[in-house]
DNA sequence: TACAATACGTTGCATATGCAACGTTTTATT
DNA sequence: AATAAAACGTTGCATATGCAACGTATTGTA
């Protein structure tokens, strides 16, 4: 007996959570591939010190839009990995400023360039206005979502 | 100082976890406003076997794309708050049928209508063809990645 | 200045999820 | 028919996440 999903089946929703799922299963396969043992999540927080230097880690929250203390737990994991390290902000002593290691400094190099591709390679056979289509029916969605909350 | 998330950012991924959450959020939401305390999984579950009748574990497993042991602890809890009951399957010895209760139908029948106009809220200001283009996009990066995987 | 409100990071609790291993049952192979 | 392989649901373990409460520090207000 052939069985499906009711209802959704031919809005968007379906699509999102499988997709996301899967770029991550996808994006921590190429990680693994390279050498690298880090998720998605972790290499963005990477990138965002990365590109604008030492954080709070409630910037970093915001940013990857996780609670703070999801947030803080996964600082606690990459800081045993040695990827980052928290130093006393001088400016505040509540904050903790997330500095990269050597290792995560190194990290960012050398994946900053191969992750252009990977993204070329997921979104191959995409053109660039279905994208932005894309692109505007989510973020219509959100903006949907968030005026009637 | 301005901060935000580097490379991702031109593409479609980023966008596609914050809307899935969102959704998620504004259904259960809804839900609330409307009695019934049910996540939007829960529900799913509920419509499937609404719409095509009792369902092995398994079968509801793969249609929701979780581990079955994931959705043996959902049926576990939506047991207790009795939408569903498990009935061994007189085919299989091994086969729970997910069945629905009475109170399970009864929100299958009070929530379908309504549910067609929570998804037409959503998507709302987004076209047809967007919409097209952005299941187009989604697709693709699902075929690039099993590809690869 | 003194006090109230807020912000930041931490912790405890509840929930969700995947993977691996297991027992039971069914199906396939020899 | 006997045995091997696979399927189904369950459980233990590890991880991720949000919410609420807390202590400390900062900011706003009276």
């Amino acid at each position: 007996m052939k069985v499906g999903p009711p209802i959704f089946s031919e809005s968007v929703l379906p699509w999102l959570g499988k997709t996301m799922k899967l770029v991550d299963t996808y994006f921590e396969a190429f990680m693994t591939e390279n050498g690298f043992n880090v998720s998605r999540r972790q290499w963005l927080v990477i990138m965002i010190v990365y590109s604008n230097g030492p954080q709070p880690q409630n910037n970093l929250a915001l940013i990857t839009e996780r609670d703070k203390a999801s947030l803080k737990r996964l600082i606690d994991t990459m800081e045993r990995k040695n990827f980052v390290a928290r130093l006393p902000s001088p400016d505040d002593k509540r904050v903790n400023l997330i500095h990269l290691t050597k290792q995560g400094i190194s990290l960012a190099e050398k994946t900053k360039p191969i992750m252009k591709g990977l993204i070329d390679e997921l979104q191959e056979g995409t053109s660039k206005e279905d994208r932005e289509a894309a692109i505007h029916v989510m973020g219509q969605i959100q903006e949907n979502i968030i005026k009637k909350l």
